[in-house]
DNA sequence: ATGAAAGCGCTAACAA
DNA sequence: TTGTTAGCGCTTTCAT
């Protein structure tokens, strides 16, 4: 293995010569950098990042945070930092957490002991003691989809509440009378934005029932339950807007289980617009956030606090659209 | 942040004997181990991975390479690796190659580069070349699902030939006459196996047809277009197996918008066992690898060659299953 | 059983 | 503009 020393000698020039012009981070002569590059030529030498790491603090490596990387929605934003973070020379750790905070707080640990530069968290349980400690350690950090309580820290996100009006207008806009709602877990922020959606379109029109909104835990078992218990006490429900993709799948197969056929009896719309909603049949309509960009937006802003380039901490939302397929359907206004 | 200084300091000793504690692997008087013990106690003490790392070249770190963070197949897999080396307390890095070699030789670079202990490679292109590299530089190799032409590393993979002939002999006890493949890309194993079997069973029944063997890449995507080559050309097809489940979905899409019904018409069967094939109508038949136990078992071998436990490259063959749905069903013999 | 001290390969003052 | 050198925090001989 070659080290710097190597490259030194075989340039005739000290260590912290080479060390300058890799870092590029103070003036060198011309011909003593050239001289320089041609040696770590010669040699084949590459930094040693472990090295680097120790004697910086910088150690050019990033973390996210999520629930499950089985979750579509999730794999795809890990994709997108993934990428981002390789075209800026960045190496990324991933973690599952499954939302649970003990998991979270020693992901948090370990990655700390690591001079890990910075984190991406698109799980939940972070609070401002995390916020202060990770802080404390420079470690920059970027909230991802699911914003913490307090926001003194960036956040990217999208409009959850304006695509879940989006998408309960539009089975209004069909002619359904009776909507329900399948909901995330009631300490998710996206899926209680996604209710507040809901509610806020749908609480002052006649017909309107709380008994509406059933749990749908996010999962593909957990829309499955909720369109069979939803049925059963309301067979006339004529619309459902599930809060996310899997639970709007599942209900739909609860619902072709029960000879409840989709869209002519009930329409269905979900939010989030991963690939499996163009899988099922009939194909899903549902509000599509930019997944990807999401991510990359994400690893970029979180690259940028790293360099020091961005200053404070900021919000972004990002816009999330309607996409209109089979499970949604105009239906004769009675 | 306190060093190993600081607790030395602490519990009156040397350095050298808190090292000796933490990492237990020398003699250390009961009552000196227990002092240092409450001083790391008390002085809330975590070791620093980097320093660690610099000076015994072991990280504990692995990473994993795989084509695509996306398909379902691959982040089963990641999340089974990354279960498993948090319980042996590693921290992974991950990839994505989209099966481009260059992009790999980057990786593998870069994270030698890194002190990674161990690489589990579920992506193609790993040359004789490469694994001497990996092997001059101490970084044990897993490979995971796709094995290198030669075999001088550890190799975990599932009964491909084996799984496809079962695949095909129930579609022929189903009654089924005429079985087109749809195949994965021609330079990947598994694929070739995959094909192997079809071919295995059906080469010498009187009906084969070579040209009933499309590709389909893999992908949802070159389903769609296989499938539609295929009933354009031979309408009589009453069989499909696709080499993976996202091709079978693909497939099950195309077919539905020609109007050919599953599996009264054409009984389909698909091949990994991801979560997906349960999403479809009808729900997909299909060869179930244990995708999870394949990713448990390639990080916990990795792991225990790092600790020196496991010494010689073992070939390991899960079995696959055949799990039967809605998508073939028994015809009458004609 | 324990300590002293020499690195691991690099960065970053501080000098020159 | 370049070199010297003191760390970064830990592991690991080599003594004792």
């Amino acid at each position: 293995m070659t080290t710097i020393r190597d490259v030194a000698r075989q340039a005739g020039v000290s260590v912290a010569t080479v060390s300058r012009v890799i870092n590029g981070n103070s003036y060198v002569n011309k011909d003593t950098e050239s001289r320089v590059r041609e040696a770590i030529q010669v040699m084949d030498y590459e930094p040693n990042t472990v090295a680097r790491g120790l004697a910086s603090k910088k150690t050019g490596t990033i973390a996210v945070i999520l629930p499950d990387i089985m979750n579509p929605f999730f794999s795809e934003l890990a994709r997108a930092v993934e990428d981002t973070a390789r075209h800026h020379k960045f190496t990324v750790i991933f973690c599952n957490s499954d939302d649970q905070a003990p998991k979270e707080k020693l992901y948090i640990q370990v990655l700390q002991q690591r001079y890990i530069d910075g984190m991406i968290f698109a799980s939940n349980t972070l609070d401002e003691e995390d916020i202060q400690t990770m802080r404390g350690h420079g470690i920059s950090l970027v909230v991802l989809d699911r914003a913490p309580r307090r926001g003194n820290c960036s956040i990217i996100r999208s409009k959850n509440v304006e695509g879940a009006k989006t998408a309960v207008q539009h089975l209004l806009s069909l002619g359904c009378r009776k909507i329900a709602h399948i909901a995330g877990p009631e300490e998710l922020i996206t899926a209680q934005e996604r209710k507040q959606g809901y509610l806020d379109t749908i609480r002052h029109l006649k017909g309107f029932d709380p008994a509406l909104i059933v749990p749908g835990h996010f999962s593909i078992s957990g829309g499955i339950g909720a369109a069979q218990a939803l049925l059963e006490y309301h067979p006339d429900v004529d619309g459902i807007f599930a809060g996310n993709d899997l639970m709007a799948a599942g209900a739909l197969k609860a619902l072709h289980r029960m000879g409840v056929s989709v869209p002519e009896q009930v329409s269905l719309c979900g939010f989030d617009g991963v690939a499996i909603a163009e899988m099922t049949e009939p194909e899903l309509t549902t509000v599509a956030q930019p997944i990807y960009e999401m991510g990359a937006t994400a690893a970029k802003r979180l690259i940028g606090r790293i360099r020091g380039e961005t200053e404070e901490p900021s919000v972004t939302e990002l816009d999330v659209q309607l996409v209109e397929r089979d499970s949604t359907k105009r239906r004769v206004r009675r």
